[in-house]
DNA sequence: GTTGAAATAACCCTTTTGGGTCAGAACTTC
DNA sequence: GAAGTTCTGACCCAAAAGGGTTATTTCAAC
């Protein structure tokens, strides 16, 4: 299995070397200080796995995931970097990262990362796992209430659909004067005058959940 | 460390209760065939780590996790399941679990889990930690395009703001006919009858970005 | 058993919207 | 310079939307 590594610190690019290259599995193919011209030395080194720091000057390690995941899927990418920087795990992770290690880890972790994003795994630091679990979460919290009744709701989310008065009133069962009333109260409880006020603030605040 | 377990499965729950009450660390105390009941179970065996089957008759894990965490946010829950059903994992995750392990894992990692949560941290099988990294990608896919100028994403993005026509016009500095117009061909690209639609589109599916 | 919230419905009115059609100006591309 | 796209603007017209007012019914709560 060949490995590269693109890793700023020498001193740190030196012990991974070593780390790696002490097991009769891995193989250095690559070793470098940042991600300048990555695409002609990836496609030299053909690598299965990229370790990949994302401090590095000039060119850093967010812009090689972008380059590298565009081009070859199937190369995996471990990252493996301090982690102060919320912003930039996210895009590493969008760009589609494989694992994500931080340095403060047991460098055996860093070993064992390497066999599970190739056996097609996803090798993340407890912190890592924990900040992205966080993102799940947070979408549950209760954002905003505007105190609409079941039936607002229904009706605010048919509008979302795209009816209009008309078509809400008969989906609902009831005149379209009932419809325009519900509507009055619901753009009142939103503080909003137009019906795409009203679909762009329950979008976004995801006010139809439940 | 108080341990308790929801599994239906009676031979699975006593292995797992074996397995842990074999370390001197840990102590299980309650183990149930279900999420019955769950709050006052939890309130008299003051669990630190509950681990939690989803399948379950009638009163389910994903139940379970929901009531918990709205209660007891600092109990820390390991999901333990069988894998396949995508919704119920991130229904889950959403309500707060903490940690995600297969059945078909090793024991051992239901065990280090265990240890994990409590650190603080997020275990997870490598095909759930998979699964989980694919929904941040998912997100930079280009979803669809309907090949909008920059001025009709202008206009269609100040539309989802509430604009009117009118207001639009002057934030644009056009008449409104040739708001009217913009939109219509708007209209026409998105397929649909009006701006609430028109708006609903945009925004679910992200035609503002850049 | 009355108070209150929610849902239903009707009337008024003006403004806005959406569709049709037509057309000139500005700009790039070939 | 011809062709194509984009942005601009206009007119007509019917339908829809949005704001105001008032009122009945239902149903749970106190």
């Amino acid at each position: 299995m060949k490995i590269s590594i693109y890793e700023d610190n020498d001193k740190l690019r030196e012990l991974i070397e070593m780390l790696i290259g002490s097991s009769n599995e891995f193989k250095v193919v690559g070793s470098y200080h940042n991600t300048h011209d990555i695409l002609n030395k990836v496609i030299q080194d053909q690598p299965d796995v990229i370790i990949m720091d994302i401090d590095m000057p000039e060119h850093d390690g967010v812009e090689g995931v972008q380059i590298i995941k565009q081009k070859f899927h199937d190369i995996k990418i471990i990252m493996h970097t301090v982690f102060d920087d919320d912003d930039r795990l996210f895009t590493c992770l969008q760009h589609g990262a494989d694992g994500y290690i931080l340095k403060k880890d047991a460098p055996t972790l860093l070993f064992n990362a390497i066999k599970e994003v190739s056996a097609g795994g996803a090798p993340m630091s407890s912190d890592i796992a924990r900040r992205v679990l966080q993102t799940f979460r947070k979408s549950d919290k209760p954002l905003n209430d505007y105190h609409l009744t079941d039936r607002e709701k229904e009706i605010l989310e048919l509008l979302t659909k795209g009816f209009t008065y008309r078509m809400i009133g008969i989906a609902c069962k009831i005149s379209i004067e009932t419809v325009r009333r519900h509507l009055k109260n619901i753009y009142q409880k939103l503080h909003v005058q137009s019906g795409t006020e009203a679909v762009a603030k329950a979008v976004t605040e995801q006010l139809l959940k439940n």
